[in-house]
DNA sequence: TTAAGAAATGTGTTCGCAAACAATATAGAT
DNA sequence: ATCTATATTGTTTGCGAACACATTTCTTAA
């Protein structure tokens, strides 16, 4: 396609020296005015594109980047997002790319603070932020923007924050998107079951209650008459407990043939379901991980949305290298796409596109 | 990450000179034992990831690849193919990598040969074949191999050709996705519609007929009653005409709610439900395409698959760099995702992932 | 008019790798 | 033992860009 150019071209094209070019590509003092014009002439003639590898090369320089997130209590999605992250931070290897990950306890503000303190000393060249609350966040992100050092918010969207972009899925949209699909499949039922894994009354994450605000959002709005029943498990029990917790439910509520949850346990319905050989109940939930994936195989999942959470790893890296080294223009914000799986096309499902 | 290994390093370590550790690494002739055995020692201490970037800088060397595809009669398919792939070589251009197109005229073997015989005089470094049919592509699948060019199978795959891997959709499995997907909007119909625009009696591509034979095993196996009843349009008339034609059919089927249809032209029957103000249809097609796009949103096309043309074409282009150029093993078979759109995920479609 | 200082411009080295080239060591033939 | 021919090794150059350094040109003041 296009010819190569080199900067050695531009010089010899505006009769300067290639020290004068770079000068001026790189907005570096020292140029007259005569040289400012002529190369200038020839740039906009021609459509220079700098070789970014030898560009990269030339540099020597590394780039640290800090991945501060939740450590992960099992939860197969952050594993993901981890693995995504690496797995570009290898991608770009040659680049002297570093990806450093910072843990910090879910919903504890202290260890957040501490963690991104210590990211803070190290003084990264760009970090990606899974944020904890707005204030304890805002404080830590605003010192980065002191400090020049873009970050990427991951999982949730906090505008405020100013971040240089953000990645995750739109929770409402996808739950509202649930919805629209699971009443596909309970079309003319009167009553459906919403589980959630909650600890001490509350559930996971932010993320899990706007799917829930979405889902209920498209009831509301499409099937007002059919009644969400709530089934709350308590995290962090062993799965003996959730029989007695899903007989009692099912005996209890034997019109309810649909449940719905916007946690990634929809296997632990899916596993009774196959134990208690109960054919009549459908299920809906979140995230292609190992389990749920097996039972949607198997059919005692019926769909799945997935969350992409490798991709969003793997683009945040990524992003902040487009950025921060090759300097380039970024999205402000990134979705994820909202993706159905079923039995028929799980197959074909990819956690990476590339 | 892992401590950055230069040539030069295991050159020092083993105790011989850069030159040597070059002929060991690219297997090239003239290294005696002693030598090649104290360098292989140390490589398999220390883990040698050659810099990429500065490889191909000293390579220095252009790459030309061709993609042989039909020329694209107003099908948006060929033409995403055709961006996704320029893109890729946009993005891979520091590597001196150069894409052609050659065209030649769909389901004509004469066109074929002679564009294919042009690529073969080309000599390129590597080929993307949307094959014609079998025997005439044989012929010419044969020559590359004969001459050592990779090349990869796009939109149909023919496994006897021996292609360095081969990308598209699984139109059965997509065909089949589909018929469970439209049987949720037409749970308790007894007859569906199945559109399709041929010419001469025939529908455009192989891969709309492999859709049908999967759509077609999903009603036998699951809804053996429900009736399909054929639509036929001919191809390149106007839109004026059409409509006559969808007029009769309604009216000669007011038992018919349901419209299939295996080509990217759903939005020609959405665009006529529009119009005439009809609301008691619903349709799924594929290919989100503009109009397509169009109709989804405003509803009047509740379900598109999406074939992820732009991305195939991407990955063609990316899977000959990697195989040829950085010499990286590749999968054998990539089928592309099956994905369902609605009016409620299609703003989080993407037609690139990254 | 010229010297000093600043501004402008040009040159050379470096990054890691590939490959041409130069130099040395070894084997075989006489 | 000597001379090739060949096998083996080491050194150098170039890829394109970045930047330190060297050189030239231009100002300005004495």
């Amino acid at each position: 396609m296009a010819q190569k150019v080199r900067i050695k071209d531009i010089a010899e094209k505006s009769g300067v020296s290639v020290g004068t070019v770079d000068r001026i590509l790189h907005n570096r003092p020292n140029v007259s005015k005569s040289a400012r014009e002529k190369v200038e002439k020839v740039l906009k003639e021609i459509n220079y594109q700098p070789n970014m590898y030898a560009s990269a090369l030339a540099y020597n320089k590394r780039y640290t980047f800090y991945l501060i997130m939740p450590k992960h209590e099992s939860e197969a999605y952050w594993e993901e997002i981890e693995e995504g992250a690496m797995q570009a931070c290898e991608m770009r290897r040659d680049f002297n790319i570093q990806v450093k990950i910072a843990y910090y306890k879910r919903f504890d503000a202290e260890t957040f603070s501490n963690t991104f303190q210590e990211v803070l000393d190290a003084s990264p060249n760009g970090a990606i932020v899974v944020p904890s609350d707005i204030e304890t966040t805002q404080v830590f992100t605003e010192q980065l923007h002191a400090r020049d050092i873009p970050f990427i918010l991951l999982d949730s969207y906090i505008p405020d924050l100013k971040p240089l972009t953000f990645y995750g899925q739109d929770s409402f949209s996808s739950g509202y998107f649930a919805a629209k699909m699971l009443m596909l499949l309970a079309h003319d039922e009167k009553e459906i079951m919403l589980m959630k894994l909650t600890k001490n009354g509350k559930v996971a994450s932010k993320q899990q209650d706007n799917r829930e605000v979405g889902f209920r959002n498209y009831m509301q709005a499409h099937y007002p008459h059919v009644k969400i029943v709530d089934l709350q498990l308590p995290m962090e029990e062993d799965r003996s407990n959730y029989d007695g917790i899903l007989e009692q439910f099912f005996a209890e509520h034997p019109q309810v043939h649909h449940c719905m949850t916007m946690c990634s346990k929809a296997h632990i319905v899916g596993d009774f379901l196959l134990r208690t050989n109960r054919k009549d109940i459908q299920i809906m939930g979140y995230d292609m991980v190992g389990k749920n994936e097996a039972c949607l195989r198997q059919g005692s999942i019926s769909f799945l949305i997935a969350q992409h959470a490798y991709m969003q790893g793997y683009n945040c890296v990524d992003t902040l290298f487009k950025a921060i080294v090759l300097k380039k223009e970024v999205e402000p914000v990134n979705y994820m796409p909202i993706e159905l799986l079923t039995k028929e096309n799980v197959d074909f499902y990819r956690r990476t596109q590339l």
